[in-house]
RNA sequence: GCCGAAGUGGCGGAAUGGCAGACGCGGCCGACUCAAAAUCGGUUGGGGCAACCCGUGUGGGUUCGACUCCCACCUUCGGUACCA
């Protein structure tokens, strides 16, 4: 038989028909999504939305496509699945093209949010466009603004002052996930800390329900990374007395410890250089010393931090205090390793049993004393001499008066205890946790709605009179304070309360506020009185499907998840979290294996990708390269196999082989279509696209074979090619659209197109088969393979088994120790 | 350092403890073409004429049987980093 090597019909075209065909849904409003429609229980379907960047990049596609085609098939299965999409739109890169190139960022922006809305079209997505959110919309940020006024109303926003990462170069403050290895992300300069008042909320006080996160469907690697970031720490405070109280008249340090067992070994105690106590406590001999330490600590601090294996340095106050429990007097030194923002930025130091403050202790001659003798090494007891190291192991206590001979792991809550009997302190528990600072003194960000009176302090801006509108003409200097403050129209003002003139904030609220909360919008987009109502919160959300990349676990998704909280305790929303189940895609890589980057010279355009193979290829490639959820590179020349698969599905559907009832093969091909939409469902659900795109290519082979021999059953052929079309739906909607209407189905003009059929169910007895292949193995190798009914027991397969040469020659002069019969897979000889 | 994920052909990757390498790229052979590209068909883990042998990072273990489970180690990637 020769192959038809010239297709018969009409080529494929990919660009053509899915053009026409985003034409055609879109005027048909055919991904409008009702908030109710009968029969079809609603469900909430989102994907991270775009920062606007200007250009819509792979790793957009890839978190998106996927993201389409779980939205599609569910669907189809029956749900009125919202998946809206929108545009982050507030942020640094806008700024600063409007410093460099002259751009204002409100153009800049709306310039790209038009580019990527475009860019995203050509995906073919059931995006509902008209639920689109915009960030940077005076009707979005008007909400933005409202949710800072509640936080404020209900004492979770505040103000205080605090060091804040400065990158010197660009002028500004950045948040923490700027920072890259204690550099700026953008130039690269190494950040300082810099003391500022800044806005901050209280995140810390959902600590605790936040780390209770054991009942979401989520990734458990991304539940991992928000415990450790939360990071409890169950331990103890214990007061130290200072030896002569501080002017101020405070009269003790108090300290974090996870170590409460080895209290009696403290012989010195540190402060952070920055802590509040430093300067009352230090005495008149020791003010230079100290002095000069701190300016180091403060400016040095990131270039130092970067020195692997940095030695441990520090100044002493000159003052000491009291441990209650030994009554011995312990210096009171300052040192860098101890963070002012962690616990009470006091560390009681134990150099027997912490290595950093073993080090310390070595590096000032600072005596260790050992009180938690370690167990036994090979039946030999510790002899009590002196360490090289610290024992941070668990042991029994020793010097430690009453507590003497008690195992560690008990002390610490008996000790514990004992500091909460007498006053000195008691177990607490410790978060690594911080408030969120989201104070920015940049532009273009939603102004912060606070008022400064001279006489009311700081009044928050009444609800009815949002949004603090981003005035249009503002001067772009990179001076370090925020452009809105050299506005003197903006900033003078008067107070809401006492009607006095007073000062309008001039910093920005940082953009993940905006992503905190946009999930919430889309059910209720328009609405002008609220961000959103309770009906509309009711009928959406949570969300039930949220997809986006990792990066985002422990900013973007913790932060979502505090404002939920904050929502539901305001009675807006239902139920505890936000988002039911949520899915990291994996990152998509540039064609060398390495993160795309423009200095890399490997990155990969969509735009191209789609003008060269079509969105459908496109979608399918980043679906079939791999595991969703380990991502990969891109391998430009890979995508033809995708290309070729979608060719072939074209001509196999547009230009059969000659179809006649009964013709030989029907069943065989039956099987293979109902087998590969069980397949292709169990895949979907599971969101492995790559092997469900790979089983369709199978079938496509299959049904092309039967192309080739020129001959098919028409019943057959009618139905795969009909099972084949719904099941490209999803993934490749344009094609399978195009398919569809080819092939005239059951048409009615309300459901005419491929994306408002149902999916199919298989058919479980068309999968049946009369024979299957046994595996026969000796000694668990593989020697031969024979044909049985399914349910053939051990005897009808050994007896099969038997019979055939490979094997008898293999078990001959040997003795049958053991079979294994697993029905349906094998059978094993196990022989001596 | 700590936490997490992963190591399978030339490459991306498949495999409820049961035929390792599905599907695809690339390679090779062929068809079409004046030719090339595109397209289509066949073939393709390594060794061996063959029977067969060797193969899933390394070393051990459990099992009739291990890519899969357990222990130790090595490597890569991601997160985090003096967190008291």
């Amino acid at each position: 038989m020769t192959s038809d090597t010239q297709p018969r019909g009409e080529r494929y075209a990919p660009r053509a028909i899915e053009r026409a065909w985003q034409e055609r849904w879109e005027r048909d409003a055919l991904y409008r999504t009702p908030d109710h429609v009968e029969g079809r229980p609603n469900r909430y379907h989102l994907t991270m939305f775009p920062y606007t960047s200007g250009d819509l990049h792979v790793g957009h596609w890839f978190a998106m496509a996927p993201s389409d085609t779980l939205a599609r098939y569910f669907r189809m299965r029956g749900w009125n699945v919202l998946f809206p999409m929108g545009f982050d739109a507030f942020g640094l890169p806008a700024e600063n093209a409007a410093i460099k190139g002259g751009v204002h960022p409100r153009d800049w922006t709306d310039r790209n949010v038009d580019r990527m809305r475009g860019q995203l079209k050509t995906m073919g997505a059931t995006f509902d466009w008209a639920r689109e959110v915009n960030t940077s919309a005076p009707d979005y940020y008007r909400w933005t603004q409202w949710w800072f006024v509640q936080l404020f109303k209900q004492g979770l926003a505040y103000r205080k002052q605090a060091n804040a990462n400065w990158c010197p170069s660009c002028n500004t403050t950045l948040a923490n996930e700027q920072v890259v290895d204690g550099r700026c992300e953008r130039c690269d300069t190494l950040v300082e800390q810099r003391e500022m008042e800044q806005w901050f909320f209280r995140i810390t006080r959902y600590a605790e329900e936040l780390l209770d996160n054991d009942g979401l469907d989520w990734p458990e690697h991304v539940k991992l990374m928000q415990r450790n970031w939360i990071g409890r720490s169950e331990g103890a405070e214990a007061a130290f007395a200072l030896e002569r109280p501080a002017p101020d008249g405070t009269d003790e340090i108090r300290v974090f410890t996870t170590r409460p067992d080895t209290l009696h070994g403290v012989t010195f105690m540190v402060l952070a250089p920055e802590h509040p106590l430093v300067n009352r406590i230090t005495t008149p001999e020791q003010q230079a010393e100290v002095r000069v330490y701190q300016e180091r600590a403060s400016h040095a601090t990131e270039i130092e931090r970067l020195s692997t294996e940095r030695e441990k340095t520090g100044a002493f106050t000159g003052s000491y205090c009291v441990n209650h429990l030994t009554g011995d007097r312990v210096p009171i030194w300052i040192a860098d390793y101890v963070l002012g923002s962690y616990g009470t930025g006091a560390v009681m130091a134990v150099p027997a049993h912490d290595q950093r403050d073993f080090e310390f202790a070595q590096q000032y001659g600072m005596p260790v004393r050992v009180v938690i003798a370690p167990p036994p090494v090979d039946g030999v007891p510790w002899d009590g001499s002196g360490l090289t190291e610290a024992w941070t192991g668990a042991g029994t206590l020793v010097a430690s008066k009453q507590f003497d001979g008690m195992p560690s792991t008990e002390a610490k809550g008996a000790i514990a205890a004992y500091l909460a009997e007498r006053g000195w302190g008691g177990p607490t528990v410790n978060y690594r946790l911080r408030d969120w600072l989201i104070s920015r003194q940049r532009y273009w960000g939603a102004p912060i709605p606070i008022i400064y009176c001279e006489v009311c302090g700081p009044v928050a801006v009444p609800e009815d009179r949002l949004p603090v509108e981003l005035p249009y003409d503002v001067e772009f200097r990179p001076t370090g304070q925020s452009p809105l403050s050299l506005s003197e129209e903006f900033v003078q003002t008067t107070c809401p309360q006492c009607e006095r003139p007073a000062r309008r904030e001039t910093d920005t609220m940082d953009t993940f506020m905006c992503s905190s909360w946009y999930y919430m919008r889309y059910p209720d987009p328009k609405n002008s009185a609220l961000p959103f109502g309770r009906a509309a919160a009711d009928t959406w959300l949570p969300v039930d499907q949220y997809t986006g990349g990792s990066e985002h676990a422990t900013m973007h998704l913790l932060y979502a998840r505090f404002f939920y909280k904050v929502a539901r305790d305001l009675g807006l929303v239902p139920g505890d979290e936000p988002f039911t189940r949520y899915y990291s895609q994996g990152q998509i890589l540039g064609p060398d294996g390495r993160r795309m980057s423009k200095s890399r010279g490997n990155v990969v355009a969509p735009d191209d990708q789609v003008e060269r193979w079509g969105a459908d290829a496109f979608r399918a490639y980043l679906m079939f390269l791999g595991p969703w959820d380990q991502g990969g590179p891109y391998d430009v020349d890979s995508i033809v196999g995708v290309s070729r698969w979608l060719n072939r599905v074209w001509n196999v559907v547009t230009d059969p082989p000659a179809l006649r009832q009964g013709e030989p093969g029907g069943r065989e091909l039956r099987r293979a279509a109902h087998s590969t939409l069980a397949k292709v469902t169990e895949d979907l659900e599971a969101k492995r696209f790559n092997t469900a795109i790979a089983a369709m290519m199978e079938l496509t082979n299959d049904m092309q074979k039967l192309r080739d021999e020129g001959t098919a059953d028409e019943a057959a052929w009618d139905e795969a090619t009909r099972l084949l079309t719904l099941m490209l739906a999803p993934p490749c909607p344009h094609i399978a659209e195009e398919l569809w209407q080819r092939r005239p189905r059951i048409v009615t003009p309300a459901t005419w197109s491929v994306h408002q059929q149902s999916w199919p169910e298989h058919d479980p007895a068309a999968i049946q088969r009369d024979t299957i292949d046994v595996v026969v193995q000796v000694n668990g190798k593989v020697r031969d393979r024979i044909a049985v009914p399914p349910d053939a027991d051990e005897a009808t397969a050994r007896a099969t088994a038997d019979a055939q040469p490979r094997i008898a020659e293999q078990i001959a002069g040997k003795e049958i120790v053991r079979v294994v019969y697993v029905p349906g897979r094998l059978l094993n000889f196990v022989v001596r």
